[in-house]
DNA sequence: ATCGTTGCTACATAAGACGTAGCAATGCTA
DNA sequence: TAGCATTGCTACGTCTTATGTAGCAACGAT
């Protein structure tokens, strides 16, 4: 599938609702890791997919395109970062994080 | 693949921090759509199915099996529902819905 | 000129999602 | 109590997506 367009028809939402849009282009295999990892600071392709630890070029090459093409990451001298919008998603992102570490106490055996 | 639990290797992470194992989680198809449309009120399957419009039944099973194992979706007389972490998690989605809207200006043409 | 690094692409295999069909269980309703 | 509708799934074939490994062109440093 390509990328989903808000407005356009998605996984999800014939109407392509934002949020759904959103959904379906955060719900790939690997887009918020990207994200989470690429908030650390900008970096080269190598250096993501290490950080990424298992993600596979392929997939991290066509996430990346995606990313970029929905404003979302960007090309920097520095390597790839996120853009301004992109920033803002990952601090709504940052308590979700602080969630996961309540949740994870769930899984606690005795 | 089965269940990410926080702790244990996921997709994302050999020590499998919380926030990647809530990734692996959230970002499978669909996980995030029916957190999403569950919070609109408890429902059945085949009601949650047709809020989620375009779900096939074996892919919304399985995604329901999931995210009550994870503590998220429960089963109550009215159908399924979020748990209160459920909805706690949920909360902190809601931001990123506003936020979407905003990023949606970005696709508009002309 | 060769060596290492970077940013990919190619390709085969494995896993996952979709769509349709349909079935057992439950609850009406007549 | 026989029919009918609804509910919550499961099965199955097909198609899409991800994984993992290999490797190549471009560039810079030695």
């Amino acid at each position: 599938m390509s990328l989903p367009i808000p407005g356009q028809p998605v996984r999800g939402s014939k109407s392509g609702q934002p949020i759904m849009a959103l959904f379906d282009l955060l719900g790939r295999n690997w887009a918020m890791g990207i994200i989470w990892n690429l908030s650390k600071g900008p970096c080269t392709f190598r250096a993501l997919q290490s950080r990424c630890e298992t993600v596979s070029p392929s997939t991290l090459n066509k996430r990346l395109k995606e990313l970029t093409q929905a404003f979302i990451v960007t090309r920097t001298l520095q390597g790839y970062a996120l853009t301004p919008p992109g920033q803002e998603l990952f601090g709504l992102m940052e308590p979700v994080g602080k969630w996961a570490k309540g949740w994870a106490g769930n899984f606690k055996q005795t």
